[in-house]
RNA sequence: GGGAGCUUAGCUCAGCUGGUUCAGAGCACCUGGUUUACACCCAGGGGGUCACAGGUUCGAAUCCUGUAGCUCCCA
């Protein structure tokens, strides 16, 4: 026998394990005959090359994790496949920076240097999340890593550009952009994030052209007075009724621009009045298209004033809004100043303010395109978990624009247009040599030197859309074996963050590129939070390291902690003691393990009555178990089927089941029970394995010795066999007999080692003399008495309809005992009041199903029975006084 | 401004199509334990008008309406 120490290191053992599966290649997947209801394939929502490994990884690689495992050891073809996204705009930010610090600037490189230093980075730094992941225990199969950029990947984000621009799909067009100045690029409406802050209203006045009069506007923005090409009012608002016709000179520009009248304007809004600048504010530039006002951009790129603004030129936006107030009090158009709350946008990636911008940029048609993905979300062909957030998605979809996919960056997928010189003409082509040769049809005297192709690249979410389908070359290759064996995939475990982004857009180009569904399933889990309810980000610090959690608690331990308190869907606090209480279990079933190891086996003693019962009723309690997990998985009720399985180990099996069968101190143990008992345990840590892998794997081999491959990784999951239900509530009653039991020895002060006699009163002698082996070990009893009398000086309880009674030698108290009993009468005959009072309600008895009213029946003669007997009794103990 | 969702024990949550498996689980808390597997433990225990107010029903945490508070999405 080996000896084990009394307390679980996991250090000690999860690099072992996690190394051995990777050498017997129990992660890879390749194509087999499989049917399909024998495939299973998650593909990982692939984090940022940028990102380390934060708690919200943790839990969606657990969730993911948890799935895999499981489909593997019931037999299925598991394939998870894992991989980074390039994320253009946070790496290249990162590269940025990281050349200002050795003194590089990037407009000093050129395209292909600024990507060597990229490529270089990424390298370096790209693979640093995926080697944490293994840490976690992740079973991916790593030999098909995959990385957005990879050659394959990228060649899949061409083609399907240029598909989709065949298709009239794609289109390049100036729009009002959501333009980051910092990343100098523009960014999706996803990307933008608002904010609520305090900020001014200022009221201005633009003077009436041949008038002496004014009106005023409100406006937040006082600088983009100087793009402005219009004062709007409501067409019935009869303050400005005159003002029809009229123009008005534009404050410090003096520039003559028309009043328009819309019903767009709020009258309650300021004065009732606004000015417009089409080219930098949204519904500004919707009303310019309307009115046919001219755009004037008055900003540079970085966000600085550019020459059309006349005057602040090259002044950053928020110095000139500074400067530009005390310019219009001195010119006497500011009227006032009112403090005012407004939401600003602010860019995810840089978290500078956002400009709305008009820009010259590449869009894809969606309306179109979404059509099958929200039919197949709302019949259920894919679905959503939790269901709830079907509604977000069916609303996405049915008001969803045009996508924004250019980016004014270098790295990433650089569109495949080429401008062809001294016209206004392009091609889009994979490459220079295509280009050529379309750009002949139309221009047969050009040459390559004649052919740019356009600066910018796409964004990252064009190249993840495909992620499920270009994983398996299933873009460029549409039938080859890998796509066709593993697509659809089955589950996709992400946030519910990136459902807009991501989840719609993967299932629109599922679809679109393949005809068929991405994944069945969208689970959506929580946001991990910190305990003031923000979520755990990078740049608040609040999030703790979880590779230093992985020290602290044991990988294992982490998923627990993880698991438990996240079902789907919800968001979780994040709390250190839930990665304790993941720890303890494994401590916990490290050391039921160690007892049961410890015993030896004597081959000449029969099995007693008490373990032949406990194997029996265990054997229910297990399979029992495995139907409500297998019933809790089917609901993608992850943390509910953990917690299941926690229970049983916990409660039923160790502190029951091993109590139960558990020898006296150094006496050996029957080989029957041991060998069931082994069984037991070795079932227990299949169930258990998914959740936590390495744990269960050390367990698996240390209860014997395995051939090489025998692990429990590659093992079957238990299946469910028939049990016996009533067994099961007998089992009940006997533990809620034996907590009684245990009450009156604490109570009355009998040590565990002092055996005592049981008496109890019953009729029907079945069900309880047959489980009494088992009360008869747990409560060191040195006998079992069936009476019809009373016993004198004893203490008593009742389980169902049963009187039990335990002598004791000290005297009991028989006024206490009495208000004990009285106390619960009290409850009965209540309780049997209300039970009558529904009987002889005539229109219960009428409407309310035939078994509802049978379940009342028996209540009330249970009740009645149980009176019954308490009055005796305490008309006994009163006499006796 | 428009829409969706949530509110059950101190905390995090289960409670499916109304009816003893309806008021539950885990953690936390309290009391008592060195019974050699485990104090990262064992045995007990307390704790909720199911947000509030109406309604439907023989019967409501569960269905309907309204109110309040919170969250998210969209503008």
């Amino acid at each position: 026998m080996k000896e084990i120490p009394s307390k679980y290191n996991p250090a000690l053992i999860e690099d072992k394990w996690y190394s051995y599966w990777l050498q017997n290649g129990f992660f890879h997947s390749v194509p087999d005959d499989k049917p399909r209801d024998l495939r299973y394939t998650i593909v990982i929502p692939p984090p940022n090359v940028t990102g380390v490994l934060h708690m919200g990884h943790m839990l969606n690689n657990t969730l993911q994790d948890v799935l895999i495992r499981r489909a593997r050891m019931l037999g299925k073809n598991a394939c998870w496949v894992p991989g980074t996204d390039h994320a253009s705009i946070a790496t290249e930010a990162k590269v940025v920076a990281k050349l200002k610090e050795q003194g590089i600037d990037k407009k000093s490189l050129s395209r292909d240097e600024f990507l060597k230093h990229a490529w270089e980075w990424k390298e370096k730094h790209g693979g640093i999340i995926l080697e944490q992941l293994k840490k976690l225990g992740a079973s991916c199969d790593w030999e098909r890593t995959s990385f957005t950029m990879d050659e394959k990947l990228s060649e899949s984000v061409i083609n399907v550009f240029i598909k989709l621009y065949k298709k009239g799909l794609i289109y390049r067009g100036i729009r009002m952009v959501n333009w980051d100045p910092q990343a100098k690029t523009a960014v999706s409406d996803e990307e933008v994030l608002y904010r609520e802050e305090q900020s001014n209203l200022y009221y201005v006045r633009y003077k009436i052209v041949d008038s002496e009069n004014f009106i005023t506007i409100a406006t937040t923005r006082p600088e983009t007075i100087l793009g402005d090409t219009a004062v709007c009012v409501h067409p019935e608002d009869e303050r400005y009724a005159h003002l029809k016709g009229k123009k008005v000179i534009v404050p410090l520009v003096n520039r003559i621009v028309p009043i328009i009248f819309d019903e767009y304007v709020d009258r309650e809004f300021g004065t009732g009045a606004l000015k417009i600048t089409p080219a930098h504010d949204i519904n500004d530039y919707q009303l310019g298209i309307k009115h046919l006002l001219e755009n004037i951009d008055i900003f540079n790129d970085d966000g600085t004033l550019s020459e059309k603004a006349q005057l602040f030129i090259g002044l950053d936006r928020f110095v000139a809004k500074k400067q530009i107030v005390p310019e219009l009090e001195k010119a006497g158009n500011l009227v006032k100043i009112e403090p005012y709350n407004n939401k600003i946008g602010y860019s995810e990636r840089t978290n500078s303010v956002i400009e709305p911008k008009l820009s010259l940029q590449w869009f894809v048609k969606m309306k179109e395109l979404s059509v099958p993905a929200l039919k197949n979300v709302l019949n259920n062909n894919i679905q959503i978990i939790p269901a709830k957030y079907k509604n977000t998605y069916k609303y996405w979809l049915e008001n969803v624009k045009d996508w924004c996919i250019s980016r004014q960056l270098w790295w990433g997928h650089r569109i495949p247009a080429w401008y062809i010189k001294n016209t206004n003409e392009f091609v889009i082509a994979k490459d220079l040599t295509d280009a050529l040769i379309l750009a002949n049809n139309k221009f047969p005297d050009i040459t390559e030197s004649d052919l740019k192709q356009d600066e910018d690249v796409l964004d990252t979410w064009f190249s993840s859309w495909l992620w499920p389908i270009s994983v398996f070359d299933g873009i460029n290759k549409p039938n080859n074996a890998e796509i066709k064996y593993y697509y659809p995939t089955n589950d996709l475990i992400t946030a519910p963050e990136i459902l807009f982004f991501w989840v719609a857009r993967m299932i629109i180009a599922g679809y679109e590129f393949v005809g068929d569904k991405p994944f069945s399933n969208v689970y959506l889990t929580g946001i991990v939070r910190d305990k003031q309810g923000r979520k755990m980000s990078k740049s608040l610090g609040n999030s703790p390291d979880p590779i230093e959690l992985i020290e602290k608690y044991g990988a294992d331990g982490v998923r627990v902690g993880m698991l438990l308190c996240s079902p789907a869907g919800n968001d979780l606090p994040f709390d250190e003691a839930l990665m304790e209480q993941g720890r303890n279990f494994g401590n916990k079933i490290w050391n039921a393990f160690r007892l049961v190891n410890q015993w030896q086996i004597d081959e000449n003693i029969e099995q007693p009555e008490h373990s032949k019962i406990a194997v029996e009723w265990f054997t229910s309690k297990l399979n029992k178990t495995i139907e409500n997990v297998n019933d809790d998985f089917s609901k993608y009720r992850i943390s509910e089927a953990l917690m299941e399985i926690y229970k049983l180990f916990w409660d039923e099996f160790s502190s029951w089941y091993l109590e139960i069968i558990k020898p006296a101190y150094q006496k050996p143990i029957d080989k029957k029970t041991l060998e069931y008992s082994l069984q037991f345990f070795e079932k227990l840590m299949k169930l258990l394995h998914p959740f936590i892998p390495f744990i269960t794997e050390e367990i698996w081999h240390l209860i014997k010795d395995r051939d090489e491959k025998d692990c429990i990784m590659v093992s079957d999951m238990p299946k469910t066999e028939p049990f016996k239900n009533n067994f099961l509530n007998n089992f009940e009653e006997i533990k809620e007999i034996v907590s009684n039991i245990r009450t009156i020895r604490t109570e009355k002060g009998i040590a565990v080692k002092d055996s005592i006699e049981l008496f109890f009163n019953s009729n029907n002698e079945n069900v309880e003399t047959a489980l009494m082996p088992i009360i008869s070990k747990l409560c060191n009893l040195s006998g079992v008495i069936q009476t019809s009398q009373k016993i004198e000086n004893a203490a008593s309880f009742r389980v169902n309809t049963i009187d039990y009674f335990i002598p004791i030698s000290t005297k009991i108290n028989i006024e206490d005992e009495v208000n004990k009993m009285q106390q619960e009468l009290n409850y009965l005959k209540g309780f049997l009041t209300s039970v009558n009072s529904k009987l002889s309600n005539q229109k219960f008895v009428d409407n309310a199903p035939e078994q509802v009213v049978k379940v009342e029946l028996v209540k009330k003669s249970d009740a009645e029975t149980k009176i019954k007997s308490l009055e005796n009794q305490i008309q006994v103990l009163t006499i006796k006084q």
